[in-house]
RNA sequence: GGGCGUGUAGCAUAGCUCGGAUAAUGCACUGGCCUCCUAAGCCAGGGACCGCGGGUUCGAAUCCUGCCGCGCCCGCCA
């Protein structure tokens, strides 16, 4: 198992490999018999690291419990400054002194970035968010742009060069009857009723007057044209659609407290002029092809279509004009070639996964990328309702995401005059948007992405169990201690850290994990694995916060080690917390 | 038809890359704890043939394989 209590102490494992290597020698068991083995312990409780010696059976002709008795007898005397070593259902196990963790704690309470080291710079492009202009942002847009967020910052953070890439929807053959309603409506009204947010009616009214005006619909169909040959005028009302939007969109980024800014954006648009260069390429390496007068690609993994033909990639389509697929790859060649990214990463929804390995397989064979770059879909499921379908965006009743939103900041602030009311109405109300915005994030955050979620609006809001506020609420706690001492964090350079009861030495053991997590929450790009990290931490706070007195405590030195490690776990929670997006209020 | 994903206590999830001990966490449930640093909390407890069957292994929730349920993709929409 490799939970996040396991993943522990590389050196751990470091320090006492020496007196195991010496231990086994004298057995003459060969280093590669037993190296493996040692890893981290799989029960928390047991110990921190262990070895099972159920393979040593064999070779040594003894049972695995007597061969882990006698491997512990023959340990010398020295490690005991590093571990207790003990043996339990054929497994040894070394379990951390409190000196060690002691020393350990003090190197990562000294490091601003408690322990996380900076990797090799590379450049990401990271696409996420990619709202539709004229169309109203739902809670499935959240995933995307919440995931993507916490990815730009974890990346950010360990010294990446990060471009965000924000792909609008700001293109196409909607934008026809879209631009012809504007008209209709009148510049003006028509851009207030997109600047302030009424997106969905907008569309709604655009896609029925096509559905029902045969008149309408040959405007739109005429509008397109213009569009995509350029004309002046049209190309000027199509920016009124885009700006309208993007000042709504900017809006709501700003609610959610995310890094998106205008010049995040790159629209399907602006990719217009790589297409013809993109099927130049393509055909400059023989690998384009005409299948029924459309232009194709036959990608090296061979998938099958419904009628069980080969399925090829239509990069331009039989009239001439391009897809989605020539815009991807257009993509992937400006990323690579203009931006110098080593690393593609798209935050997008399962469903598109078979369009991304075709699209990732053809770069390859063109050349637009090669084997030194790295381009990951990052797919998450979908968002369920109540009855585990699918929300659909287009006819059911849709939750916008403003409202979602707006509704979770005055719960959380109903909550607040409930437990707090003495916090002032001007704090509270700062308080209750970190809170709320917080807690729909975590929600969203804090399951495996790859899984569909349900969404549901209690869970997402309630302040118990493994949320938002329960992190928050650790963190505030902490602040009022510090608060309440006459001693501040400041004050506590190279504490002396004293580790005695379970509660603490748990606790320290816990953030002694961090880097690990942060290591293994970005390389598979997945932010669930701290949210239970932050989680785990919180509870083992809690724990130790009802257990240990901090301030009133007869012993000066206990008081300064365990303020020490106050301040450690709420600068962790607030980092990692930060990491996801999420703010960390000092009282709630 | 082809492909992909998913199935773990009443509910919601983690663990599956890279196989180890009594399967972890939260909600809900039962019982305790506020003249005491924020009870939005803590402590204790009950609750699971890890979808089903085979295989590999000393050892499988984890790897392989065959079924079953659910979902998604396979559009000259993005």
């Amino acid at each position: 198992m490799r939970g996040h209590e396991v993943c522990y102490l590389k050196s751990l494992i470091r320090d006492v490999y020496p007196f195991f290597k010496e231990v086994f020698a004298s057995l003459g068991l060969e280093e590669e018999l037993w190296s493996n083995l040692l890893g981290p312990a799989t029960i928390e409780g047991h110990s921190d690291i262990a070895l099972p010696c159920h393979s040593l059976s064999s070779s040594l002709r003894k049972s695995p419990v007597d061969i882990s008795e006698h491997i512990v007898s023959l340990f010398s005397d020295d490690i005991l400054n590093i571990a207790k070593v003990s043996s339990k259902n054929g497994f040894v196990n070394v379990s951390a002194t409190s000196s060690w963790i002691e020393e350990q704690i003090s190197y990562i309470f000294a490091d601003d970035r408690l322990g996380v080291k900076i990797d090799d710079s590379r450049t990401f492009a990271v696409d996420y968010s990619a709202p539709n202009v004229a169309k109203e942002m739902h809670v499935g847009h959240l995933r995307s742009t919440v995931i993507g967020d916490s990815i730009v910052r974890l990346l950010l953070f360990k010294g990446h060069t990060v471009y965000r890439e924000n792909h609008i929807g700001d293109w196409g053959t909607p934008f026809g009857m879209l631009i012809e309603h504007l008209l209709d409506l009148g510049e003006d009204k028509a851009a207030k009723e997109l600047g302030v947010g009424d997106l969905d009616s907008f569309y709604k009214q655009a896609r029925s007057k096509f559905n029902s005006s045969a008149d309408f619909a040959s405007r739109s169909r005429n509008r397109v044209v213009l569009l995509q040959g350029g004309d002046k005028e049209t190309l000027r009302l199509w920016k009124i659609l885009v700006s309208e939007s993007m000042r709504y969109f900017n809006d709501v980024y700003s609610i959610l407290g995310v890094l998106l800014k205008d010049s995040d954006i790159k629209g399907e648009s602006s990719y217009h002029d790589l297409l013809p260069i993109v099927i130049d390429r393509l055909t400059k390496t023989n690998i384009l092809v005409n299948s029924n007068g459309a232009d194709v690609v036959f990608p090296t993994k061979k998938w099958l279509n419904r009628e069980g033909g080969e399925m090829p990639a239509i990069i331009r389509k039989k009239d001439g004009g391009y897809n989605y697929s020539a815009t991807d790859l257009a993509c992937i060649i400006d990323r690579i070639e203009r931006l110098n990214c080593t690393d593609l990463v798209y935050v997008v929804g399962t469903p598109q996964k078979q369009h991304f390995e075709m699209i990732f397989d053809i770069a390859l064979m063109a050349g637009f990328m090669s084997d030194k770059h790295n381009a990951t879909h990052v797919n998450f499921g979908s968002v369920l309702n109540q009855n585990g379908k699918i929300l659909k965006s287009r006819e059911g009743n849709t939750i916008k995401l403003v409202d979602l939103l707006s509704e979770s900041v005055s719960r959380a602030e109903a909550v607040i005059i409930d437990k707090n009311p003495n916090l002032s109405p001007d704090e509270r109300s700062k308080v209750a948007k970190m809170i709320g915005i917080g807690a729909v994030k975590y929600a969203d955050l804090s399951t495996e992405r790859s899984k569909d979620y349900i969404f549901d609006w209690d869970k997402m809001l309630s302040l118990e169990g493994n949320t938002a506020p329960y992190l928050q609420y650790a963190h505030a706690r902490i602040c009022s201690i510090f608060s309440k001492s006459d001693i501040p964090p400041s004050s506590l350079s190279n504490p002396i850290f004293i580790i005695i009861d379970k509660e603490e030495e748990l606790l320290a053991k816990r953030l002694l994990l961090f880097s690990n997590i942060i290591e293994d929450t970005i390389i598979n790009y997945s932010p669930h694995r701290l949210c239970n990290y932050l989680h785990s931490l919180a509870s083992s706070f809690a724990s130790f916060y009802e257990n240990c007195p901090v301030l009133k405590n007869e012993d000066e030195k206990i008081i300064k080690s365990r303020l020490a490690l106050c301040d450690l776990t709420s600068r962790t929670l607030k980092l990692g917390l930060e990491l996801l997006g999420i703010d960390s209020p000092e009282k709630m």
